[in-house]
DNA sequence: CTGAAAGCGCTAACAA
DNA sequence: TTGTTAGCGCTTTCAG
């Protein structure tokens, strides 16, 4: 029941406490049959060093925060358990901060940072025109993952949204679409201007001005339906949607079938992000995927090294991925 | 950029640091005048009391640990919410432990009790032949929340499984159905188990047998399309499906398409949980729903007041509610 | 190779 | 009302 100390460990073994941290921190030197006293000892008491003796020593917590939107959106997890891994792999502890909306939870999270319980954060919620990251990492070693603000000397890892964009809008003019409608959101992250941008580059070129309509800043299912609906309403009605999300595509479809249109005959769609939503629904949804795993892995990484002085901000892009589905198809000729 | 500490407050102030300590901390006698000259030093410096020093001295971490099976299902995200708000209310954090099926992560967790770290766990994935829960509920601060191990003495909040079961099983024979078919699941979870037993206790009264079929332990969508696929692929097919989770009833939906049967008029789902999903997708899921949020409430409350050594094991059961919607109907009358 | 001891930042007796 | 001081568990010089 009681939480034995590095003291009692060494009562035990018959050692100095000295004696104990060198065996447990493989630093110093030991003779082997002293190590093997300690060792036993250790086992004995069942000992694990105090992690905040520990700390208040070394000056570092061990340990890493994530701010992350939401976490019920599945593109999330896969990139938290990048993080946690890589972190873990280092030995460090993760500390997932939900819901980066609400202001006062946000504060409360970042006083980790201010009060040692935390050694530095990675911020998958970082909005253009945030204040928050820049004034965070002004103090603390700091890594923005999917998002980024608009102060480019803050590291970040994503891939490259533009041009994925740009991918998919080819995709549906190599259809034979010219009616093509973007879905888009309201809130301010890069990645929602970077996929406009792309798709209207594209567009332009071929002289198509897309049809846009905007959902909520959440990507609310709903506002999916809602914001796919405006499209399908007027008269030159899109023949193709292009969606920022997948939960948004996934309400487009059902902003369709309310309309008895049929995805792909009718409509194609296209989603973003290759949830696990993408494939449990008719039509399995053509989408881009991202590498959100790795996109963990290499930000925290980014993270570790900053919090190690080795590095200061640098951008790193991973490769996307278009993926053909069920949902998109060549345009009908009308008959 | 760099952290100052409580001498440098007191110096700052012109005090000592049991001084600034008492005024940090509101205990003892401390006059109005040196009270506002440590105030203003602490804003002047910035300052924050250091969380290793301060749980080095007083033996805890005031840090809570949330053992949470996945995070993706929404149905965790509510009594997440729930446990989060309480603990910051009593000046605790929260650390998610996500994916407790794997034994490694889960063995890094339980050290966090260990080395001082957490000062209590709530356990949301306990199976009912947890060896884990009952060892850490013999050393630390435990509850359960939805699940709970076999060992009764250990304090859980759910809500009455089988009575739920009971009435969804009630209102199946009400609509008339007399093929009833049950869609469980592989785990060891009680309700897995309680709803079950409720559904054939209620059947076994009307002298009804119903089908089964299981799913994977993780209430898979896909594995739910195959559970529900076997029962439908029956020539004694069922004319209503209890469903022990949303996500399975949505995959039985699924399978029900796929046969070419319409949910409600050919076939009634009912599902569990109440998830966001539920309304997402057509029909709306019939389905049980749980006070999530209140739930992670009581669990968190229940666990503060064991760590103050308030109170041991208890069970606590919250209410549920059955949810009318569209995907069960009155059983077709044959023609 | 090992031990003694200082000190990380803080709180809580105990003195004054 | 305020200050002095011991000590929480640990690491790390510095001696030996």
């Amino acid at each position: 029941m009681t939480v034995s100390t590095i003291s009692d460990v060494a009562r035990e073994a018959g050692v100095s406490v000295a004696t104990v941290s060198r065996v447990i921190n493989r630093n110093g030197a030991v003779s082997r049959a002293t190590e093997e006293k300690v060792r036993s000892a250790i086992d004995k008491l069942d000992y694990q060093p105090n992690v905040w003796g520990r700390s208040l020593r070394r000056g570092e917590s061990r340990m890493l925060l994530v701010f992350v939107p939401n976490v019920t959106n599945p593109y999330y997890a896969n990139i938290i358990a990048g993080i946690e891994d890589t972190a873990r792999a280092g030995f460090y502890n993760t500390m997932l901060c939900i819901g980066g909306g609400v202001q006062v939870r946000r504060a409360e999270y970042l006083e980790l940072l201010h009060n040692g319980r935390a050694d530095g954060a990675v911020f998958l919620d970082a909005a253009l025109d945030s204040k928050v990251v820049p004034a965070a990492a002004a103090e603390f070693p700091v890594v923005q993952g999917s998002e980024y603000c608009a102060d480019e000397s803050i590291s970040h890892v994503s891939i490259d949204n533009r041009s994925a964009a740009e991918e998919v809008a080819e995709y549906l003019l190599s259809l034979g679409h010219r009616q093509i409608g973007f879905v888009g959101s309201t809130n301010h992250f890069i990645s929602t201007r970077q996929r406009r941008e792309g798709c209207e580059a594209v567009l332009r070129r071929a002289d198509i001005k897309p049809l846009e309509a905007f959902a909520d800043k959440d990507y609310s299912f709903l506002s999916g339906v809602r914001a796919a609906g405006e499209l399908l309403d007027r008269k030159d009605r899109p023949t193709a949607l292009f969606c920022i999300s997948d939960v948004l595509a996934l309400g487009a479809i059902r902003a369709a079938e309310e309309r008895g249109l049929r995805v792909p005959e009718d409509l194609t769609v296209v989603g973003f992000d290759d949830v696990e939503y993408a494939t449990m629904f008719r039509p399995m949804l053509t989408t881009v995927s991202q590498p959100c795993y790795e996109l963990g892995q290499a930000a925290c990484e980014l993270l570790l090294r900053q919090i190690r002085g080795e590095g200061a901000g640098t951008a790193r892009f991973l490769p996307h991925k278009m993926i053909l589905r069920d949902s998109s198809a060549r345009r009908a000729v009308e008959s």
